[in-house]
DNA sequence: TTCATGCTGAGGTACGTTGATCAGGAAGCG
DNA sequence: CGCTTCCTGATCAACGTACCTCAGCATGAA
């Protein structure tokens, strides 16, 4: 066994250490740790100063104890039939059963989808007294960011899921980078494609919603500078709806013959599906689209999707309750830990 | 807020409650619950139905406190300069410093690679009662298996990493499903050369590591019953050493002019874009690789590589902890938090 | 009957931290 | 000088669990 303690450990400090150290006494210490009043700045200086000579970080277990601290955490979401988001209250659900976290207490609202005055007015109604942490489901704009802001202010740790709203002080966003989804779909369709010059159509859910126009934007940056032979359409909206995004989709097919492959980078991909079938088409374009529910299980299967891009639920609603977590003890928490990856799912690797 | 409690709560039940419940002291549940002797087959039994009724489970941070307990796990791993091997041992190093776990303890200690009595004897100089949890990358052979079995049996939990075991008795298996990575190699080759018929040439470290036979069987079962224009040529075997991997691969490609793809399922990766650049073929052969080291990136970007295979290191020494801790506890864990993803790199969204 | 043995209850201390209270000291003020 | 105000130390009771001791009771064997 030659592992001569290679890497460093030894009994954890506690705070008897770093009184001692400080060469002051425990209820000082703790005055210093918990930011209570009542100690000279001198004081203060010498025992952080302790404390970090001695290496003390506060064992977190022990003093979840001795305060009995609850975390409540409180999700919102979109409602409707996305199933995307159904899985994510599913998740919640599940982590409020017997195999409960921690000390973790988890509570969930719906709002309407792509509707930022419901949002905020969802927002404005939460109470940062009855609440330790809030991880939203946003929809990108200007009103919803200020009422992020101001949660924020008033003590309330956020972090957004799924989609971003990145000029707000949320404290961390939970969810994958899509731009760089969108560059991946872009990378995959551009190779599937490599024989065969066209265009290329984009189905998406809403404009209003970052991820989606960011899913967009990495499509086409990717797109326009590596396959130039290829020719990336507007987008097509479909609010998430599959008869809508069937509808428009169709239509599309109808117009235009040159299409070699589609990027379906919201929900409702049911209707994607079944614009395809119905179009019957010669060759059928290759087709990407994102987030593997049961049904885009078995599109991939019978061959009518290439591939699907995936984000796993349960890590993310896990990746946000760590994150609000530390953020409420104000402690770090490690971002590899917390990057959340993208999924690429073919016929053959479906798991 | 509508949320009214959708959720179920309240506060957890303690060992108090388990005790007034079954009508017995504080002092006849703790000897239940930690099996120590003294106690009345009859009284043990309305203990233990107590704590289903009323729900109870231990309280493990607190328990941990009163205990105070350590985890103290090892890794095993192989000497060399496989970066990726070293990518864990930075990994683990990482995780000792400052930014320590809880209550864990982390040692690791390197055997020689692809060497089943070497890897035999570091195991039975371990000793359970100096480690609470391992870890291991293990060779595939009936003496490791026997080993491994034999820490087991003392009561040692281990887990495999990276390279399974599956024969033995270890508790888990952290990695990557080797399978399925074969087969979205084979997915992605078959769909980039859909219009090129021909061979498919596979690099492989070594037939004894269970992690490379499975990718190969993968990889074979997509390509023979899906592409059947492709071929599979027979295996190379590099040992994971870039001199000998370019040596092999170039004999291989100036013999056979004929190979139209390449999936390198092992390590020592260099010597196969040596081997493609100093080939100087009119048509490059689309190429699939494991591992995104810094070479591999560079790879990638320049198009010498056309797809990336990747686990993430640190999501796997972090479940290995993870899951070793819940077992020395004698917990379950949750499997679908343990699920270590296949990534899939393209020169588009390396990160 | 006597005594050993097995089971149970009662109570304590400890783990590291929180959050109190209380007393005493120093410093500043009038 | 006495007084208030601020800082500091000392001490204690929790939090939920583990682990220990000791006393008491019932049971069965001798």
């Amino acid at each position: 066994m030659n592992h001569p303690d290679k890497f460093g450990l030894g009994l954890r400090p506690t705070i008897h250490d770093v009184a001692h150290a400080a060469r002051v006494s425990l209820a000082t210490v703790d005055r210093v740790l918990n930011g209570r009043n009542g100690v000279r700045p001198a004081t203060r200086e010498r025992v952080l100063a302790a404390v970090k000579a001695v290496g003390y970080e506060r064992d977190v277990a022990a003093a979840n104890l001795s305060k009995r601290r609850e975390y409540r955490i409180h999700f919102v979401l979109p409602a409707g039939p996305n199933s995307f988001m159904r899985g994510i209250e599913d998740e919640v659900a599940s982590l409020c059963g017997p195999a409960r976290q921690d000390r973790v207490q988890l509570s969930l609202q719906t709002v309407p989808p792509f509707d930022a005055p419901g949002l905020v007015t969802a927002l404005h109604a939460i109470d940062p007294k009855r609440v330790d942490g809030l991880a939203v489901v946003a929809t990108d704009a200007p009103i919803v960011r200020e009422a992020i802001d101001g949660l924020v202010a008033r003590g309330l740790p956020v972090v957004t899921l799924v989609s971003d709203v990145p000029s707000s002080r949320r404290g961390h966003f939970v969810g994958i980078d899509n731009v760089t989804a969108g560059r991946t779909a872009a990378g995959l369709l551009g190779r599937f494609c490599h024989d065969r010059p066209g265009d290329l159509a984009v189905v998406a859910g809403s404009g209003l919603v970052r991820d989606h126009v960011e899913r967009r934007l990495g499509f086409e940056q990717v797109i326009r500078t590596e396959y130039r032979q290829l020719k990336v359409l507007p987008s097509i909206e479909g609010l998430d709806e599959p008869d809508l995004v069937d509808e428009l989709l169709s239509d599309l097919l109808a117009q235009n013959p040159s299409i070699v492959g589609i990027y379906s980078l919201g929900a409702g991909t049911r209707g994607v599906s079944r614009a395809l079938t119905r179009a019957g088409l010669a060759r059928r374009p290759w087709t990407v689209v994102h987030e593997l529910t049961p049904h885009a299980r078995q599109e991939l299967r019978s061959g009518v999707f290439d591939a699907v891009l995936h984000q796993d639920i349960g890590h993310e609603v896990r990746s946000a309750i760590r994150v609000l977590r530390a953020r409420i003890d104000g402690r770090p928490f490690v971002p590899a830990q917390e990057r959340i990856r993208i999924e690429v799912f073919l016929r053959d690797n479906i798991p």
